[in-house]
DNA sequence: TACGGCGGGTATATCGATATACTGCCGTAG
DNA sequence: CTACGGCAGTATATCGATATACCCGCCGTA
C-alpha cells in the first residue's frame, strides 16, 4: 500500500503539502513545478488516500446506509440501482440493510447509527417510527426518507402516487368500468394515504361510487392481499367490482392468486391494474397492467440529497419530477354490460 | 458522541485499560472490581467503539464487498439475504456493487480494493478474469468466489448444479420426454459447464440422444433466450424437442417469450422446466416447473467463509451441503405421443 | 539485603490523512 | 537599515482505538 508518505518521500516534499496539493488545498502557494511532481509521483506510485484513515479525521467515511423494511419486493430494484448510481457519481459506497420490519433493531442500530461508519441514511420505512428519528437525529446524522414524507424528517423523496393511482382510475373508467375496488395499503402510511387519495378523487372525477366495501385496507403483502382479494370476489355478482386497483405489486399477485382460486379470469370477470412496473409483469398470467413510477429516480434523487446534507447542505422535501405512466399489458378490458 | 476516553475517565482508569477491559484482553491482569466499574461505565455512557477509528489501527473494517454482475437478476435475491444474515452474525456490513459485466471498472476497483475500506469480497462473476484475481490477492484482499469457482481463486462456493440439471431431465424423462433441449449458458463459464454436464450425463443415462442442435448456448440473458428459443422452435415438428431445459431464470422466461410468440403452447406442445426458482414463479404463464437450489446458503457459506478469511483463516473450495430441489408447477406434462 | 516475580495497571507510539499554525527567505517600501 | 508582506512551503496536533512496552509496589525467597 502507497501511503501518502511515501508520495511526499518520493516527490521530495512534506505530506502537507503532499496532501494539500492532492486535494487542491487553495490556501496553499506552490510553485507549478512542484505541484506537478506531487501529481506525477501520487499517479506513478498508485497512491490512492485510504479513506479509513481520512475518514477518521474528517468524520466522511463516503459510505450511506439504504434501509429497506422488505428487499424482497422486487420493485425496490430499480430504487436500489439509482441510489447506486447517483452514490457512485460522488465516489460513495451503499451499504444495504434489511430491516425485517419498520425499525432498526439494536444490532443494525449498533452498526448503522452508532459506530461511526456511515455519513447518512437513506429509509424506506413506510411508517417513520418517530422515536427513530429523534435518536437519529441526536447522533448528527442526516437522514433522508424515499417513498415517505414526515415532517419530523427534514429530507425525503417521495413519487407522485396520488397522479399515479389517477392514471389507474381513468384507464379502468375509460374502459367503461364503474365498479372498481381498491385493494389499499396501511391508512396509518404516508404511501397509503397518497395513493388512497388519489384513487378517491380520480373517482369522484369521474362520478363514480365509492363503496366503502370495495376499498379494503391491506398491508402491502402478497398473502393479506389473496385474503381480501378472496373476501372481495366471493361478493355476490351484483355488488362486486368490475375492475380492481391494487396498491403495489405483492398486492396484484396476491389479487391475482386469489382471482385464479376464485375461478375468475382477469380480465375476462374482472380488470386488474396495479401501482408498481416491473419488466416480469410481462410474464405473468396474464400480463398486468400496471402504473411505472419513477423508482430510479427516487433513488437517485434521495442518495444526491442526502449526500449533499453530509456536506451540509440542508435536505427538503422533493418530489419526482417524472411523471407516472400506464403500461398497458393485457390484464384489464372494457367492462363487461351489466344489467 | 461517546469515546473510550470519556469511558476511562468517569471509570478512573486509563485508555489502555478500558479498551483492554472492553476487549477482553486476556493478557491484562486487572482486579474484578475494576473490571466491572469500566463495563457499567461503558454500558451507562452508551460506549459504541468507533469502527473507523479501530479500523485505522487494526486494518479491519467490519466491512464486505459483495459484486454482482447482474443484480438485476431476481434469483440474486436469496444470496443477497444469505450473505447479509453471516455478515450481520459477525458484525459486519454488506456493500453490494453492480458490475455491469465480468470485472471491476476503475472506479469500482479503486472504491473496493484501493482505498482500504473493505475487508474482502464476495464475487459472483460468471468468468473470473485472472487478471483481477491477481491483483486482488496482490493487495492482501481475502476473496471468495460464488457460483463459480477457479483454480486461480483459493476459495469458493458453488452449488451442486449438476444435480439440479439431472433433476430436471429426470423430472422430463420421467413424464416421457425423449427431446429434451437444453438452452445453455456460456461455455467459458464455470456454471454454464456444470450445468452442462449435469444434463449430458443424465440425458446419457436415460439413453436419450442429445442432438447438438438441440444444446444452445445463450448468455445467460432474457433476450438472448428469446432469440434461441424462436431458433429452435421454428424448427420442423419432427426435429423440435419436445421439451426444454432452461438454465437460468431470465433463460426461462426468454424462451417462455419465445414460445408464446410462436404460437406454442407450454406445457402443450413444449414442456419447460428451468433452473433457478422464484416465488414469482406462481404467478408466470404458466407457472413454471423449476429447479431450487440453495442460494441462500450459499451466501451464507460465502460470506462466512470470506470473514474467517479476513481473520486469516485459509479459504477453500465448497460446495453447499443442500441437495436441489424440484419445484413442480405447471410448465411441465407428458410427452405428446409421437410418430 | 538483594532479587525476582507478579498483580494491577499506565504511557505512548501507531494507523494514514488532514487542518492549523508556523517558518525561512526574498524583495521592496519607508 | 529595518520592517513588512508575500511566497513556498513545513511541523505538528488531531481524529479514536489499539498494541506494546513499561512501571510501581509488594511479597516471598535465597
Amino acid at each position: 500500500m502507497t501511503t501518502l508518505k511515501d508520495v511526499a518521500a518520493h516527490a521530495g516534499v512534506s505530506v502537507a503539502t503532499a496532501a494539500r496539493v492532492l486535494n487542491e488545498d487553495p490556501t496553499l502557494s506552490v510553485r507549478p513545478v512542484t505541484r506537478e511532481r506531487v501529481r506525477a509521483v501520487a499517479q506513478d506510485l498508485g497512491y490512492r488516500p485510504n479513506r479509513v484513515a481520512s475518514g477518521l479525521r474528517t468524520r466522511r467515511t463516503g459510505t450511506i446506509a439504504v434501509v429497506l423494511p422488505d428487499p424482497q419486493n422486487i420493485a425496490w430494484s430499480d430504487t436500489l440501482r439509482g441510489i447506486e448510481r447517483a452514490a457512485a457519481e460522488h465516489e460513495y459506497v451503499v451499504v444495504v440493510a434489511d430491516a425485517h420490519g419498520p425499525t432498526l433493531d439494536p444490532q443494525q442500530w449498533s452498526r448503522f447509527v452508532l459506530e461511526g461508519r456511515m455519513d447518512g441514511l437513506l429509509v424506506a420505512f413506510a411508517t417513520v417510527v418517530d422515536e427513530l428519528v429523534a435518536q437519529i437525529a441526536g447522533r448528527g446524522l442526516p437522514l433522508v426518507t424515499i417513498n415517505s414524507r414526515s415532517d419530523n424528517v427534514d429530507g425525503s423523496v417521495t413519487m407522485d402516487d396520488a397522479t399515479g393511482s389517477r392514471l389507474a382510475v381513468d384507464h379502468l373508467a375509460g374502459l367503461g368500468h364503474r365498479r372498481i375496488a381498491f385493494l389499499a395499503g396501511r391508512g396509518d402510511t404516508d404511501v397509503g394515504r397518497r395513493r388512497h387519495a388519489g384513487y378517491r378523487d380520480a373517482m369522484s372525477d369521474h362520478d363514480l361510487p365509492v363503496d366503502s366495501a370495495w376499498i379494503l385496507p391491506g398491508d402491502y403483502t402478497e398473502r393479506t392481499a389473496r385474503a381480501l382479494g378472496r373476501a372481495l370476489l366471493d361478493m355476490p355478482d351484483i355488488g362486486r367490482p368490475t375492475a380492481v386497483y391494487t396498491v403495489n405489486l405483492p398486492s396484484a399477485l396476491g389479487f391475482r392468486a386469489a382471482a385464479a382460486e376464485a375461478g375468475l379470469r382477469i380480465p375476462g370477470d374482472v380488470s386488474l391494474v396495479t401501482m408498481d412496473d416491473h419488466p416480469i409483469l410481462a410474464h405473468t398470467d396474464p400480463p398486468l397492467t400496471a402504473i411505472q413510477l419513477p423508482m430510479a429516480e427516487m433513488g437517485e434523487l434521495g442518495a444526491r440529497m442526502l449526500i449533499e446534507g453530509v456536506d451540509g447542505r440542508p435536505v427538503r422535501h422533493v418530489v419526482t419530477a417524472t411523471p407516472p405512466r400506464l403500461i398497458e399489458r393485457r390484464s384489464t378490458a372494457p367492462a363487461p354490460m351489466l344489467a
